[in-house]
DNA sequence: TTGGATGCAAAAGTTTTGCACGGTT
DNA sequence: AACCGTGCAAAACTTTTGCATCCAA
């Protein structure tokens, strides 16, 4: 099963709470933020502890199986699966609706980036907001 | 003078408090947070509550005179200065260092997004993140 | 004078930690 | 068996809020 491997090519053990947070991550496809993913996971009867969801995207954030996202007008750390081909989000101020975007414009960049300062450049987060086509008026 | 002219030209208040807090993000050349503006104006013998520091911040972010800034490896919220011509910054996941990106890789990307999607973009946050030339090793 | 700004204290919200116990390898 | 993962409770940290008072316009 692939999520397993996912855990064990990283060498975290493999459990069910891990799994299943996982698993979770793979369904929503939007960033997630800790209370969500334990709400999500109670609701298919599997009980488990905020610190044990902080503990474990934080261990699963290092190896680089998920990415922290931020939201600079939330103060929540949120997280998502770490797919390749990453993307990045525009958010609604107003109705807090999330589009994905195709693609990343700073692949290059960063890679260039990286050369330039000498710098081992690992990630980087892309926040960019506004008001969507229906908040513009009731700004 | 220059500070209290901003805060008129937004329709805001002009308060000692105010105006001590712009001064400190106007010396500072990196984002602060809310904690660092409070003891750099307490060493100048100005007091003042936190509760102070928050609302006045948001209200500056809320008309632009300041930003927001996130980086995905810390919770808090940090503010600078709106100048023309923003830019961003390079940060050591390991000491922390900043290190700011002359020009923005988006200006003109967030504009052509803009048309594209019909949103009235405000802005974006971006932090990118990794080791710095003298942390490499001791990841 | 009037409405917004501030201080204070309390609460709310988010994240971290220590320790005992349980589960994976 | 050894070590890491988890639950629980408490604490730490960050941000928000209500209300009385103060101050700029």
């Amino acid at each position: 099963m692939e999520i397993k491997d996912v855990l064990k090519n990283k060498g975290l053990k493999i459990t069910k709470k891990r799994i299943g947070i996982l698993k979770v991550l793979d369904m929503v496809e939007y960033p997630v933020d800790v209370l969500e993913i334990k709400d999500k996971l109670n609701d298919n009867d599997i009980e488990i502890n905020l610190s044990t969801v902080y503990r474990a995207l934080e261990d699963m954030a290092e190896v680089g199986i998920v990415n922290r996202v931020n939201f600079s007008s939330d103060t929540r750390v949120f997280y998502e699966l770490n797919r390749n081909g990453h993307h990045h989000y525009l958010h609604c101020l107003k109705c807090k609706a999330l589009v994905i975007i195709d693609g990343c414009p700073l692949d290059d960049y960063q890679e260039d980036l990286a050369k330039k300062t000498k710098y081992d450049l690992t990630g980087h987060n892309l926040d960019i907001y506004g008001y969507c086509p229906k908040c513009q008026d009731k700004k």
